[in-house]
RNA sequence: GGCCUGGUGGCAGAGUGGUCAUGCAGCGGCCUGCAAAGCCGUGUACGCCGGUUCGAUUCCGACCCAGGCCUCCA
């Protein structure tokens, strides 16, 4: 499996994450019935904006590179998004590129000018079937621009050249660089063969990037199918509109991380089927930390109940709805069954076995990865508080409950409240968890 | 303009030709000193208009609306 990856030049947004965070739930899925499967998702690391980047920066190119692609992996690995077995980077496979854009001018299907070597789709006559668009329709699109070397319109750029201050290397066409779509197809040939099973990304990148990697490996191959499942997300808005760099209205994942819960960003990018737009809003994320906020309390309740570790198998409903295309909605569906199921049992036996359930759906799903304790004792950003002296005044509140000054008691759980805190009382006596400063608000 | 998606109850979001998604929020009750948490109960939802059908939210057609792609983009 092929998952395109991210171009370090910045900080991902979340709708970056999507693809990751929902390919990798494939991932996992299909690793625990082949394990076989490679995955791989890419680093792009050679790009006009990196070089853009880097001047504004004043720094080396690499610098750029290598911050903004550990930064991605980390911030990735928080957010529970599986990890690939290989991660290509661009620059690391010149060379395969390099062969790659010399086949296709053996085989016909490109062509060296000016420096350039373009990729002539003309010679490709199933050109436009992935994302159901005939040469004609591009055309008339007429929006692409014409370069006096291009012998056809949609002819794409494979190799360009590149002048003394930007990066390149030697290649038969002179010093130079790949261009946009190329390192994809050299790199899935490289560490996934000639042709793959699955190949994933978002629906933006259907047209031209997905389109332009089938015509490139395909064309190498002696026309052999490159891919033969396309697994394509919906895009995330905000505000209704799509969340893009190029539009500025991006939630920045980096700092969204600093803000929330990664289990939260997690749910809610799980929350709608990978195919369906996603509207990222603030109401969204408070219905998502109330959703695990349920599941977590159930567990809390069940903190006392011993699970073997071995027996937190997934269970089969949940499974099923996953492997119906991935339909994590359902799955979700599922989840809050077994959570109600677990929270009303009383048997011992049957309690045991519920959360076993739940903790394997949580497995299965990347969710519920936390103790409950931590989970709602936890404040992403605004700084922890003070566990001793909220203990101080929780004990206070119990004392003068005892002394039956319900006064002073609610005077105390009102400066705990401002605290953030909120007090429950248990049979087991109080209990007290975080809110967020919205929530109180509200 | 061309090519694609999609329009489901207050919000989010699955699904189906004929009893139920589910979550969040709300409302009523139980519990509580009061709360919180939890439990129980609670909603004539499927854009509009036709068609097919014994029956359509689900199939077909037109229309309206929204979003995406056509240019770097997950």
């Amino acid at each position: 499996m092929y998952v395109c990856g991210p171009t370090v030049y910045n900080y991902v947004h979340i709708g970056n994450a999507r693809p990751p965070v929902v390919f990798g739930l494939l991932a996992r899925l299909l690793r625990r019935r082949y394990p076989a499967v490679v995955y791989a998702r890419n680093i792009t690391d050679v790009d006009d904006k990196i070089n853009a980047a880097a001047k504004d920066a004043g720094v080396p190119i690499e610098r750029v590179t290598d911050l903004y692609t550990a930064a991605y992996r980390d911030d990735m690995a928080r957010l529970g998004a599986d990890a690939p077995d290989v991660a290509p980077k661009a620059t690391a496979h010149i060379a395969e590129i390099v062969a790659m854009c010399r086949r296709l001018i053996e085989a016909g299907h490109a062509y060296a000018a000016e420096g350039h070597v373009l990729f002539d789709v003309a010679s490709f006559p199933e050109y436009g079937r992935l994302s159901g668009r005939s040469t004609d329709d591009m055309i008339a699109g007429a929006r692409v621009e014409i370069a006096p070397y291009k012998r056809n319109p949609a002819d794409f750029v494979l190799w360009k050249p590149s002048t003394p201050d930007l990066p390149g290397w030697d290649s038969p066409w002179g010093r130079g660089r790949p261009g946009w779509h190329i390192e994809c197809s050299a790199m899935a040939e490289k560490h996934l063969g000639e042709t793959i099973d699955i190949h994933a990304g978002g629906n933006d990148l259907m047209f031209p990037h997905h389109e332009n990697e089938i015509a490139q490996s395909s064309g190498a191959h002696g026309g052999r199918t490159f891919a033969r499942y396309w697994l394509h997300n919906g895009m995330l808005t905000f505000d209704g509109r799509k969340m893009s760099k190029s539009l500025g209205n991006v939630l920045v994942l980096h700092e969204l991380l600093e803000k929330h819960p990664p289990e939260v960003l997690r749910f809610l990018l799980l929350k709608a089927h990978y195919r369906q737009p996603l509207d990222w809003s603030d109401v969204a994320l408070q219905q998502a930390r109330a959703t695990l906020d349920g599941w977590y309390g159930v567990l809390r309740d069940l903190a006392d109940v011993e699970v073997d570790p071995d027996r937190r198998d997934a269970p089969a409903a949940l499974e099923a709805a996953l492997c119906d295309d991935l339909n994590t909605p359902e799955a979700f569906g599922v989840v809050a069954q077994l959570a109600a199921a677990a929270r009303r049992e009383t048997d011992p036996a049957q309690k045991k076995a519920a959360k076993a359930a739940l903790l394997g759906a949580g497995d299965l799903l990347g969710l519920l990865q936390q103790e409950p304790e931590a989970w709602f004792k936890q404040r992403a950003g605004a700084g922890a508080v003070d566990e001793a002296e909220v203990q101080r005044l929780v004990d206070a509140r119990t004392e003068a409950k005892r002394a039956r000054d319900f006064a002073s008691a609610d005077r105390i759980r009102a400066e705990l409240l401002a605290l953030g805190v909120v007090v429950e009382d248990t049979p087991q006596g109080p209990r007290w968890k975080i809110v967020d400063p919205d929530e109180r608000a509200a």
